[in-house]
DNA sequence: GCATGATTTGGACAATTGTCCTAATCATGC
DNA sequence: GCATGATTAGGACAATTGTCCAAATCATGC
């Protein structure tokens, strides 16, 4: 295989290992076994468990990046934009359930680990917060509007950390309602 | 030391020890240190490192159970009882911008590790949401009652864990004004 | 002050961890 | 078809993990 498809792997598998199970948790063993490499071989592409952990902060950051660009061509208006990132709790909301949020629980496993890396985690929160804000301004809501992007935000994060506790699916889709509500509530305030 | 006071001990090590480093990340030699032990007498209060997890989260909801009657004993307006619960994001956050929720960061964990402990943690969540409850049933909330819990609870984990992330005090300060805005128009609703 | 059980000690244990190395195998250009 | 560099394999390594044990020490009742 070509170098640079292994190495793509690699991070893939990791990726989906480090959500399921946690960064501590999943060994080098457990990828290398996953990604039917050596460990010799794994040592090849990352020499420490911390370059594996950036190149997947790399990935979700791209990944995340993509994902938003993505709504910008597919939705025109700013609201149908928010409404399709609320609606991800409910499309992952299996995952969720059994998972957590993968930004959230990262972020918090790093702060907890005291991880040089968790800065460059929370950035994934900072795009989808920068994001949120422009969809916001876009709206019209000028001083109101970074408060308002860290507020939805903080509000899935709770309904992501709620659901996997609980286990409690009918909850996460509640919860998207009240946001949607919430969100059609300020955008009517702007136009007063 | 008498035995119940070692042993208590040890507990109270290995709880604050799991919030700030995690439960997995945390090792028996890390509490017998702290503790000033040898492992082989922890062993000796303590077969396995599930054991002591069953401990701590015992310890953990007693303790919760002890608050939630201080506030219902301190306070004898419902709407205040919830205001101090709110406000404990503002009392705890120094250490929730360090290592987040508790509650919320233990039940993520042992989700991701898929432990028998899991639900068993998520009874403090469920301690808080029944408490909650009760405080929105005692202002008159019947149908909501649950409702209105659930979303107190779940609004401030998004708080904690985006603090977590983003490292923002002042961001908790903003959301616990906003969080008794909703609650103060929630029981304004109640006498129409 | 002796006997008994509770408590503590220090280390053994097999397994697993992240890290690192050497030798083999592969692909490619000439 | 040979030489060269990229890729892979397999295992060594010291440290750490959770678990477990036998022997020593302690406290207490008689």
């Amino acid at each position: 295989m070509a170098a640079a498809s292994t190495r793509h792997n690699i991070i893939e598998i990791a990726d989906d290992l480090f959500y399921r199970g946690g960064f501590e948790a999943t060994s080098f063993a457990d990828i290398a076994v996953k990604a039917s490499i050596s460990r010799g071989n794994f040592y090849y592409y990352f020499k420490t468990k911390d370059e594996i952990l950036n190149a997947v902060i790399d990935r979700r950051l791209r990944r995340t990046r993509t994902m938003l660009d993505g709504w910008e061509a597919q939705a025109p208006k700013p609201r149908e934009r928010i409404v399709a990132f609320i609606e991800l709790l409910i499309a992952n909301r299996a995952p969720i359930m059994a998972h957590g949020c993968p930004v959230g629980t990262l972020c918090a496993e790093l702060a907890k680990l005291d991880h040089v890396h968790q800065e460059r985690a929370a950035e994934i929160f900072g795009l989808f917060a920068h994001w949120l804000e422009e969809q916001f301004r876009a709206l019209g809501a000028d001083e109101a509007a970074r408060e308002w992007a860290l507020h939805v935000l903080a509000w899935s994060q709770g309904v992501a950390s709620l659901a996997t506790a609980l286990k409690d699916g009918d909850f996460i889709r509640r919860e998207v309602a009240d946001i949607t509500t919430w969100l059609d509530g300020r955008i009517a305030s702007l136009s007063n």
